[in-house]
DNA sequence: GTCTATAGTCAGATAGAC
DNA sequence: GTCTATCTGACTATAGAC
């Protein structure tokens, strides 16, 4: 119900009273529920957080090949990022978040799991890069164009299908696919 | 001098109050200066991006080859966002900033230009993929790293050597080269 | 140009009635 | 559980002395 607040205007720029007015509820009642700001903030996040994540590692564990999985995984993030903007924004104040406690309680139960599969997965290709700096350049690849969303529409160059998620989903894989794809004939 | 404030707290977590201690100066003396906090704010992160880009966009208009001219590109991003934090965390507060108006100002300010160059070199590489899109995913790949440094330490097959500016410099240039260089005795 | 002092508003959090 | 009422402190911004 507050998530949309959170997502917009962050930690600092929401008010216990401006969730109350949200919730329809009043100061005193959210303080009933939540020990303290923080803690409501969290619950927030993390409430969003959940299933959103395991939707997409069962993607990645499914028995196809590892690039079709992987395919896979990126149109279902960026579909899932494109149909909630909420999604983005709050990852984006994750990583932001100036308090040490509270962005490493968010990073445990926001990207860890997901990072975790997709670390696995892009190890299964043996492309030869780095597992863990190819997660990261996926997760960049697909999150960025979203993250740039309200700025990017002034730059020269840009049409609307560049908001698509299919056109965004395409570029991704297609200039992943040189790097990262074995030979399709190739066996052991 | 409260340019660290800004990149740590952003917008709404530092006070007019913080930064006159930072500047040693008192709040009714920086609203001699600056006539509100919004103003105070645009100069100071226009100011701190003053010249960067403008030494970024030198590098890509040099007289080599479009792919080494891009190689360049992404060394001096990297080097620049590795060597000074508050560079990269001001971008991210940037992309959330939930006022438009001001964002509209920090963006034209803030990435437009270096974002022509980048757009205008990568076209000039005949890929065949979208100009704009492909000057994105290079943004994304190389600032997303350091926008996940806090987090992404705590992450399974994190390296102390994954924070190095040289390995990700690399790691960019490898993923992008099957996808963007053409063949080397390549005439017209 | 920089100060002290302060107006006016809004924040997080709590006490106590129901 | 949810309310009204309120405490205490922090905030932006300004007035007026020097």
């Amino acid at each position: 119900m507050s998530a949309p607040l959170f997502a917009k205007e962050g930690y600092d720029g929401v008010s216990i009273r401006d969730v109350a007015a949200a919730t329809r509820l009043t100061p005193a009642a959210l303080y009933y529920h939540f020990s303290d700001k923080d803690d409501l903030y969290l619950s927030v996040v993390i409430h969003e957080f959940r299933g959103k994540s395991t939707v997409l590692s069962n993607i990645i564990k499914g028995p196809e090949p590892p690039w079709e999985r992987l395919e896979k995984f990126i149109e279902g993030l960026v579909n899932l990022t494109a149909s909630d903007q909420n999604f983005t924004r709050l990852m984006q104040w994750v990583k932001l978040d100036s308090d040490e406690v509270r962005r490493h309680k968010l990073t445990e139960h926001v990207f860890s799991d997901l990072f975790v599969s997709v670390h696995d997965l892009v190890a299964e290709l043996n492309s030869g890069h780095d597992a863990y700096m190819l997660a990261i350049s996926i997760f960049g690849l697909i999150t960025f164009p979203f993250e740039l969303m309200t700025t990017r529409k002034f730059m020269p160059g840009y049409r609307p299908e560049h908001d698509k998620p299919a056109v965004i989903a395409k570029h991704v894989i297609d200039l992943l696919r040189s790097s990262l794809k074995k030979a399709d004939g190739k066996t052991g």
